[in-house]
DNA sequence: TCTTGGCCTTGATGCAAATCAAAATCCGAA
DNA sequence: TTCGGATTTTGATTTGCATCAAGGCCAAGA
């Protein structure tokens, strides 16, 4: 069960002459709801810890995934003002709330707002990359791909090994890689028996072999 | 046979002590490279009139089209410095030249500065749309979405119907809807034996029922 | 007009992933 | 620790789209 929550009287703003937008770091607990599709956009956010879900959902009730957030990245650019996903916290995290109104008045700053414009660009990058996966690799090669990905942003190194921790749910990785989740569960236990992964209880990962992985992932 | 243009002689900057600057009007014929995977970015184009595609490759050659560029939309936004993918001319355009290290110097004015991280936004949620379309529709709703978009983009009102012309080829269209050419073509035949479109030679389509094509787009 | 070559369409077949259907496992609550 | 529901895995079957293959169309040039 998914709460939304109100941050409206988070912000404590002054009005001085020249205005300064301040931030707030905010910690929220895992299953929240930042925001939904079509919500006006109060707040961006800054990810310091934890993973958030950004997702859309057709009419029928198909689901897409549209990324994964981790440390670092913002989520929650708006769209003529209006949030066009919904967002909800899958690890607890903690973020930094920047006002959205910053990107409307140039006389407002902020300390985040010269980062926008890059991280914008960049994630339209990302998105580039992603559209690759969807619409040419293969359903293993979708799955190594995006088990590299999560070890990049935030495997543990282990020795020789990589450990990954998959806070979301196989359902989530199917919506995110354009699948089913047993196609999911099927690749991921080839991987397993190639000797490539280890798999310990469901939502923890081990890369044995990144080469080979890194191969699979073409 | 594509060639690639240099703009570099194009534009014709003074250095005022308050630095505007200037944006150039080109026209670029069919067939033309704007720029290249891994080029630096000199320019940004804003598209008057014409089509341009942005594309990238796959070591192994898959290719993706990552969107078709219309009047108003903006392309050759630059990640780091660099265009992430190649830009070609589909139908001869008009394109403002709009340089981009206006992205980099906070002190440099230009009109088209304020309109960027709008755009940015905007592309952004474009490219979530194109997700849904890749990774959840089945062909005859990604080629009916298609039709749709270039329609509203580009459609020529013919009394109750529209026509639209598609300046790029089926292999295009199949790379940008992530399947191959003879799906592409068998797609458009069986919207044809529907009466939803008619096709006049094989780059004019006639939207005849547009609801009916709206709920083939699902 | 005939030829050539590049697209596009249509047809036949194969395969990867979806769907349908159980069984196994995980995990929080009592 | 056991229980019970949710999630995940595995198996059998179907299917939509890719692949392989052939033929048609159209424009440019001989």
């Amino acid at each position: 069960m998914y709460v939304t929550l109100d941050f409206e009287s988070a912000a404590d703003f002054h009005t001085p002459a020249v205005p300064v937008a301040k931030s707030v770091i905010k910690q929220v607990a895992n299953g929240q709801s930042l925001f939904f599709e079509g919500d006006t956009a109060n707040y961006l956010y800054k990810i310091k810890s934890g993973v958030l879900r950004q997702s859309r959902v057709l009419p029928d009730g198909r689901t897409q995934i549209i990324s994964f957030g981790f440390a670092g990245d913002i989520v929650g650019l708006p769209v003529k003002g209006y949030h066009h996903t919904n967002c909800d916290v899958l690890e607890t995290a903690e973020l930094e709330l920047i006002p959205a109104k910053i990107l409307n008045d140039p006389a407002t700053s902020h300390p985040a707002k010269s980062d926008l414009m890059a991280y914008a660009m960049e994630e339209i990058a990302g998105m580039q990359d992603h559209f690759m996966m969807l619409a040419l690799k293969t359903a293993k090669e979708k799955l190594a791909s995006f088990l590299l990905t999560v070890s990049q942003r935030s495997g543990r190194e282990l020795g020789n090994y990589t450990e990954v921790s998959l806070p979301m749910a196989r359902t989530d990785i199917a919506d995110f890689l354009g699948m089913t989740i047993e196609t999911v569960s099927r690749q991921l236990s080839e991987l397993r028996k190639a000797k490539i992964i280890a798999v310990d209880g469901t939502r923890t990962v081990v890369i044995l072999d990144h080469d080979m992985l890194q191969d699979a992932a073409g």
